[in-house]
DNA sequence: TCACAAGATGTTAACGATAACATAGATTTT
DNA sequence: AAAATCTATGTTATCGTTAACATCTTGTGA
């Protein structure tokens, strides 16, 4: 790369020093207009670039933070990173982008590169593989600055931001206890999974709630993607026929369209064979051929959010730990046995 | 934040020089086994961590890649992104993902604060309200390795990674042609946009070949939105019916989704009263009522042929521009006129 | 007219790391 | 045994910028 323009050359070119110069481009007070003017001129004219490095080094901040997510297909992530990259711009913010491809130890490295290029804090959504909380402690403990978004980790004093994932799923399964199912099923994430466990709760809850029984048989565990989503429901679809359930709750879109596929195959029609509730509104669920009733998550909101808690830690105005909650919104369509809406 | 542990620290506390420590922990040669042990374990447990903005600052390198995209949540880039940040993540590189919004002074500052935070170079993908080539050809003058991808800017000496935009679009536009529909019309993106006059250009070449006349009222700009394809396609059918279009090319799916719900509020069925072929392969694209044929881009593929011809430049393999071409696939379902699939 | 404040600019050190050269001591070569 | 070579380590300068303090001018009020 072609040396690069510096303070220095353009100091001694115009005849002061570095420092006048630093000033002048700093738009700092006690610069002589003249001066400034022609510092201004003569940057321009040999093409002078900032170098962000240097400036970090001795300032001790980068205006970047360290984005890690599981997953960049599924489309709730896009959209998250998209809200978020939307606060940081308008903070001055840059983001880097890590993907951890759902990969604890791949999530570890991404971590350590960020703090090594010393962002100057970190949101992360966790890894399905995720072991243990020492890293994420360990980084609360030099205070870093540190928020979860969708999958948290919870207890060990990080700010998180999430959904109501378990209201929300007590909800969904409320309304399919209001339909009139009583044999109601679960494809659950992973339970190490925030998201995974709490949906699982939200479904006992409602169940319970409404004094129905549940069968263990009914919880099977999906994954978050259409071929697990399959599998279980399969798996479902071989119970004895009294055991079979009459709907389910899965723990994302697309498991619930694996499920869809699966109860397809087998014959059988959705709702009125098996209903099912999904949980994300994928760009997809309106176009199933019957269109998925799902919970509906603002991820750009969380990005949002997110993405403004961060902030507040790092120019500490709310430095201080923090739950937040982004509403969801049940959207129902045919998949839940509701008329065409 | 803590303050962090330095070089300086370990050296002192074990009671070497600064030097020896570097050397230490980046597994250089001539360091003493048991010197090498003791730094390592004290570093271990002082909890150090390298800055790499000090060593960026002084090897002029921060294995870093910046992209820019003007668009996040239209599902071809994430996956694009997904391609970049596997080759760079193999390569030991990091992203920083910016994100235009189709605006072009947004697209300047993101390049300007990519320059400053110097990274190794650049990916971009140009925004749609492109106005003049100064900024990129200003890069390549610094000799900024410097590669687009989809959308690019041909002429000035920057390699390129994109789909054979020009002859998918002719290959679609035949695929109709041999349908039997003659009056053909082309809802086109942005002419500014390379992938728009690719598109555009394809289209007339498998008109002109086919010895069929195009009427210039067939040829409307749609933009890259679903709201925009219906607009567009609103207009088309408002012709006068001699001159209406018995089939449509869009420039890409999301306006080919706005189409067709233009064509079904018009009461009208497809393809039996209008053909439409895409451009993407769209996640939906399966899923409309009339499953939509289209041109499948392999977006993962043009991300990690961008990646790696970025890697090919930084790091000197193969330096010299490319016009990287990745196949795509005409991916037939109804939409075309074709009997199901 | 003198002391003092304010304005414009300069000087030095620091941020945390590495490259390049320097220097002891140990080991090999002849 | 002297010279040459290697090994382990140290010293100094540097990357590009800013903070903090120092200096020099000019203007201002008593």
């Amino acid at each position: 790369m072609t040396r690069r323009v510096t303070l220095k050359q353009i100091a001694q070119a115009v005849g002061v020093s570095v420092m006048t110069v630093s000033r002048a481009l700093n738009n700092a007070a006690n610069v002589d207009e003249r001066t400034r003017q022609k510092i201004l001129k003569t940057a321009r004219r040999m093409g002078y670039r900032p170098n962000h490095i240097a400036k970090s080094l001795v300032l001790k901040k980068t205006f970047t933070i360290g984005v890690v997510i599981p997953e960049i297909t599924h489309s709730f992530f896009p959209e998250v990173i998209r809200g978020i990259e939307e606060v940081a711009y308008q903070a001055g913010y840059q983001i880097i982008l890590t993907h951890s491809a759902e990969d604890f130890e791949r999530e570890r490295q991404a971590i350590e590169t960020l703090e090594a290029k010393r962002v100057d804090g970190i949101l992360i959504s966790t890894a399905q593989t995720m072991r243990d909380v020492a890293i994420y402690q360990e980084l609360l403990r030099m205070h870093y600055p540190l928020v979860f978004f969708d999958r948290c980790v919870q207890g060990i004093g990080a700010s998180c931001v999430s959904i109501n994932d378990e209201e929300s799923a007590e909800m969904a399964t409320r309304h399919l206890i209001e339909h009139g199912y009583r044999k109601i099923a679960h494809l659950r994430g992973p339970l190490r999974v925030s998201i995974g466990k709490a949906r699982l709760q939200g479904y006992r809850k409602a169940m319970e709630e409404s004094g129905l029984r549940v069968d263990e048989d009914w919880i099977v565990e999906s994954g978050f993607h259409e071929s697990g989503g399959y599998k279980a429901m399969q798996q479902l679809l071989s119970l004895p026929k009294a055991k079979r359930p009459q709907a389910v709750l899965a723990v994302n879109d697309p498991a619930a369209f694996g499920a869809m596929q699966a109860i397809f195959d087998a014959g059988l029609k959705i709702p009125e064979d098996v209903a099912i509730i999904g949980f994300s509104d994928d760009i997809r669920a309106p176009l199933m051929p019957t269109p998925l009733t799902t919970v509906r998550q603002p991820a750009y909101e969380v990005g949002k959010r997110a993405a403004q808690k961060l902030l507040d830690i790092i120019e500490e105005r709310h430095p201080e730990e923090e739950l937040i909650i982004v509403e969801t919104q049940l959207v129902i369509r045919q998949s839940c046995g509701c008329g065409s809406s």
